[in-house]
DNA sequence: AGCCAGATGCGAATGATTTGCACCTGAGAC
DNA sequence: GTCTCAGGTGCAAATCATTCGCATCTGGCT
């Protein structure tokens, strides 16, 4: 047994014990998420599941994400200009860094700036139910295509 | 002849010296975005140019809204689960802080912020293009509602 | 005043995501 | 184990924000 077989076995006893049912598409997209090292889209996601269960539709993945998201196994982000893309819960917090050429996403994490936003937040009042920081950018030297 | 009046005009020259024409909906809308206090959406600029230029179509509003931006004089922001909405880009860089209860957008900015963002773009070997804070808050002492 | 590239309004197309509905299937009860 | 049924699934159709095609207008230079 792998780690990750290991790691979604825990999430699936946990889900079932929240009252959500474990069928074979959602144990299919737990795995396809645990193992998941990018941040695949729901299309893609619906194809890495369709090895394991072939035919499931694009509705179940979005009814199964949507669902995963608010049991808080996953986060949904919502990039500019591409469909919403998704990874697990698994690792720390970490805000994300877009390269506009290419589109790949990278992680980083900073606590400094986390300790600012909250006191940003504070200072108005309000307390920080959850943040986006999204850095777009390019690679040095490269030159910025011209309009 | 209002402030406002007076920034329109001197926009509405800038922009037919870059070749934007100058139609009497574009006219509509610059005038409407720089009276505009908040962060309207696409719909609601509509619904507001209407005014100057009865009948004005969606499309133009969204043809011309791109090609404002493209012209850097407003902003598009893609707010989690809303349209986009739009700013006029005459104050100065700001971030934004959305409550999640009612909707309404703050601004804030934060110098410290700004560099620490930059220095990690940097240490990665990238440069920020642009990017994108978003606090999404709740005022403190309001309770979460239950699912 | 006249020209014409570019702008407009309309409706249809797009793309991501959600939903209605008739048919299935987990998983607790027996 | 098998029965039951609330809840899940697949499919197609609906939604929602936004974009596009196209025939028709119109700024702004001449």
């Amino acid at each position: 047994m792998t780690e990750i077989d290991r790691r979604t076995e825990k999430l699936t006893t946990a889900l079932r014990r929240a009252g959500v049912r474990i069928t074979r598409q959602r144990a299919a997209l737990l795995s396809v998420l645990a193992e998941a090292e990018d941040h695949p889209e729901a299309v893609e996601l619906q194809r890495r599941a369709e090895e394991l269960v072939p035919g499931i539709s694009l509705s179940t993945v979005y009814r199964t994400l949507t669902e995963l998201e608010n049991q808080g196994v996953i986060l949904r982000h919502q990039f500019e200009g591409t469909p919403a893309r998704f990874e697990h819960t698994e690792a720390h917090h970490h805000d994300h860094m877009v390269d506009v050429e290419t589109g790949k996403v990278m992680e980083f994490a900073n606590e400094r700036i986390e300790r600012l936003q909250a006191e940003i937040a504070e200072a108005m009042g309000y307390e920080i139910v959850h943040h986006r920081l999204e850095l777009y950018v390019r690679k040095k030297g490269t030159a910025a295509p011209e309009k």
